[in-house]
DNA sequence: CCCGCATCTGACAACGTTGTCCAGGCTCTA
DNA sequence: TAGAGCCTGGACAACGTTGTCAGATGCGGG
């Protein structure tokens, strides 16, 4: 006897603690697997009475579909992926929120991972939602090389950057406007009077730093102020070192009289500094805060629209998936100046 | 002629855009398709050269592993889902983000959604991560009735519920000392001298919410303090109503002198209302706010660590997932008093 | 009474991966 | 030099679903 039959050993698979499947309501509904699978997909063909025979055996076992099996047969997964560099920033919860509403509406689920403003990391998560095989990709990028997408963009993974711009491979992207953000933000330094104004940014290896930089350097310019190197300070924003840089130019030989800070972060270590100051230092800032108005004075902000950059890329993204053949596009979206008092101090030698 | 061969036709399904599969590498390489899974899984047995074949076959194709099919086989998806109200809400970011970290750590990724506080959506929400066989499920309740998650919970789904209970199940859950939290608030007040305190917080329905009106409750009566109706007021945190709430309670026949404030949406308008008061008026808040130390008087609040609850749970569901038969248990994080002086200002009648 | 048509149902293969098992070639020893 | 044992590689089935297609059933008309 070369060949016993055998059939119900080798276990070899997992079933999934067990789960019951389409055969199981089929075998319960006494129908054929086809059937079953007809009437969770709310296909034509079934008559009522076998509908409800099947709908019943569903309930009785409890049964789900499992979408991992439907995305193998169906190509398609119904996700999309978002990496952000971090989900606790107050800047990109509601990109986050505006970019799910929108993958709802297309009945899609949103995965996110953060890269923790490290470049490694933003490939591996990228890389990571490539194999899932989510339908496309939103990326807030840590790098500035991401050339290792290509081959994801070439299979049909539709791709849109957010808040900075790709490096090395043409993409869609969404932007705001860095540069003319700031530029406004200091000229409305300069208008009340300031001369000495000092800048405290982000790393510029970070697209949106050296942008907001180039907006305050030409704005001093503009208003034919040379820029003394010790106004300028980027690197890190962890509070010690924003600290540092502030104390120098408020303390230097030709010390400043207003600072323009580049983000949300530098703002508020630089917003404890100022408040520690004998004379008054006049503030604006890039990025809105909760509560910038209740502060004394209030904060003037160089505001971007959070929400607005996450639903337009999603949107652009949904339109890619749409077929639609779009040549890469670059959408920069406008920042409003708030003022609220603190851009308005005159200048206090 | 019966049964012609055919072979290459029926185009049913879709090939994911044309990427290369495992058969793909194996045939350039001109190994078998297991030698391939071998390689890519990292599995012994490879001689270096056929590896080293197989690898450069990868390189050249732009192959990457379709997970949908790895995880179709092997029954775990290495991800997780986690239900929350708003991303965009500042107490949420963090938690999100700690929960990815725990997530990250056992190589898991993080779906999310959030269920706007909507029952039905929290439902559909946590459903739909079932059906994509999430491993677990961090939930934050917005209904109160879980019973959905039954048979979810019995096919092997690990959950855990953070921030609010459960519902009708009985699941682990993490939530912060909301009782105690209110009561050492309110009674903080009360030793500053106040006895006609209010009580602006959010929906009744809501766990938290409730609970915090009970510590206020019980902070009053330890005080031996009769609690007027018109001192307390729950609904909706929209600007408009609490708004309304805090106006009428500061001006009723007998204002209170003092507000306690149940999460940090109420308290930013809250803080608002009062900076237009002629007389100072004390407040506690629940939930820390950036900057809140900054503004005039600091905000003196109960916080609660958001990160700390979505650690906790995250731990909580991968060790349910590492196999540990655990019982349902009940975990309560202590919430921290910070004198900022909004809450030491005396009682102004 | 039988045929053709429309309607409903089910068998089967395929999606891309991994687990099992066996075949063949090699080395090492007696 | 033959045999035992190890190492490498590959054929095959299975995971749970959906697309294709053909079979079954029922009905009306010729």
């Amino acid at each position: 006897m070369p060949e016993t039959p055998r059939r119900a050993d080798r276990p070899s698979a997992p079933r999934y603690g067990n789960r019951p499947t389409m055969k199981d309501v089929a075998a319960r509904a006494g129908v054929g697997l086809k059937t079953v699978s007809r009437v969770v997909n709310g296909e034509p063909g079934v008559t009522p009475e076998t509908e409800r025979r099947v709908q019943e055996a569903i309930e009785a076992l409890g049964f789900r579909r499992n979408d991992s099996a439907r995305v193998l047969r169906k190509g398609r997964t119904a996700s999309i992926g978002l990496v952000l560099e971090d989900l606790a920033d107050p800047f990109y919860g509601p990109l986050s929120r505006a970019v799910e509403e929108v993958a709802r509406a297309h009945g899609a689920l949103l995965i996110n991972g953060s890269s923790a403003e490290d470049p490694d990391r933003e490939q591996e998560l990228a890389l990571a939602l490539c194999a899932r095989r989510v339908d496309g990709l939103v990326i807030i990028p840590a790098g500035d090389d991401h050339r290792y997408l290509e081959p994801e963009i070439k299979a049909g993974v539709a791709t849109v950057f957010v808040d900075r711009p790709a490096g090395g491979i043409d993409a869609d992207c969404v932007l705001s406007d860095n540069f003319g953000g700031a530029r406004q933000g200091v000229a409305h330094l300069v208008a009340h009077g300031h001369r000495r104004i000092g800048f405290i940014g982000d790393m510029p290896r970070i697209h949106t730093a050296s942008e907001r930089l180039r907006g305050y350097r030409t704005a001093m310019e503009d208003a034919g102020i040379a820029v003394e190197d010790a106004w300028m300070s980027l690197g890190a924003t962890d509070p010690a070192r924003v600290r540092r840089a502030a104390e120098e130019m408020l303390s230097g030989p030709s010390p400043v009289t207003a600072v323009f800070t580049g983000n949300n972060r530098v703002t508020v270590t630089v917003i404890r500094v100022l408040a520690e100051q004998s004379r008054p230092v006049a503030l604006v800032a890039f990025d809105d805060l909760e509560l910038a108005d209740l502060l004394q004075p209030g904060v003037t902000v160089v505001a971007q629209d959070a929400a607005a950059l996450g639903r337009t890329a999603a949107d652009r993204l949904f339109r890619q998936l749409d077929g639609a053949l779009l040549l890469p596009e670059r959408i920069e979206l406008p920042t409003r100046l708030i003022a609220r008092g603190s851009g308005e101090l005159p200048p206090a030698d």
